[in-house]
DNA sequence: ATGTCCACATTTTGTGGA
């Protein structure tokens, strides 16, 4: 049995409580983290560490970082999205853990649609999924965890007709989403919690600081466990877990997991 | 346009990013 979940921590040494309580109590086997912020000088190894976990990143200074926490062995490590070399940004690392290949996203916000970061948004969603057609034909179980800060519905969005063709959901956005899925991968959040079903209801893992989102619920589902046929044959369990969105000094994102047997 | 939270530098406030 595995527990695969994805984080986007909005810096680590910020976070590190509300991080650390997490992993005690749900005892994830496999982390993927975005936006730890920091290189790996300043990753607090020991705190991690002294909980069972292996660690493997990729950091920045201020900006960014991605990482993989792990009980088992963390073997294969590759640290950037293959295709997209001439790329300084930490955004990309995948590794092999057990029977299972992870890797760690972190696609670019866009900023607002048609600004020069939406183009290269869509770009970077481009490698990613000539990279999983290369993975998929490894046959073998993999599930690519991040913020993809793209919400692929409207069922995935509080507001959608406020939210309508801006950024995380323009049709361009959601076109490159459904391109990877297209390959084959599954949502694994929705492939148990479909929109029409009441656990499928209000199913988000972001709620925006300046708003006060949280307060009302008024979220976006941007953050997505997308697993190989092989994975989704395994698969148990899935959820998002709102509890450390309620913490002191929360991220404004939240875990969303998966269990494999 | 606004809101809040983060890192960092030139700090005890400003700037950029989300």
């Amino acid at each position: 049995m595995t527990i695969i979940a994805t984080w986007n921590v909005n810096s680590i040494r910020a976070r590190l409580p509300v991080v650390v309580d997490w992993l005690q109590s749900a005892k994830p086997d496999i982390v993927l983290l975005q936006e730890i912020k920091t290189v790996k000088e300043s990753f607090p190894y020991e705190e991690i560490g002294d909980l069972g976990y292996n660690i493997a990143l990729v950091g920045q200074k201020s900006y960014n970082g991605v990482a993989i926490l792990a009980k088992r062995p963390i073997e294969d490590v590759l640290d950037h999205l293959p295709g997209n070399e001439g790329d300084e940004s930490a955004r990309y690392i995948e590794a092999v853990v057990g029977d299972v290949r992870v890797a760690s996203i972190y696609v670019p916000n866009g900023q607002e649609v048609g600004a020069e970061q939406y183009h290269y948004k869509l770009k970077f969603l481009e490698h990613l999924r000539e990279h999983a057609r290369t993975l998929l034909t490894y046959d073998e179980a993999f599930v690519l965890g991040g913020d993809y800060n793209i919400a692929p519905t409207d069922e995935d969005v509080y507001d959608p007709k406020l939210w309508k063709d801006r950024i995380h959901c323009s049709q361009p956005e959601r076109a490159a989403i459904r391109q990877i899925e297209m390959l084959g991968l599954t949502d694994l959040t929705r492939a148990l919690h479909p929109a029409n079903e009441p656990s499928g209801k209000d199913l988000y893992s972001w709620w925006n600081y300046r708003t006060r989102a949280w307060d009302t619920n008024s979220g976006l589902r941007i953050d997505l466990l997308l697993a190989s046929p092989q994975a989704v044959d395994r698969l148990e369990a899935s959820g998002i877990d709102t509890d450390p969105r309620e913490a002191p000094k929360a991220s404004d994102h939240t875990p969303v997991w998966c269990r494999l047997r």
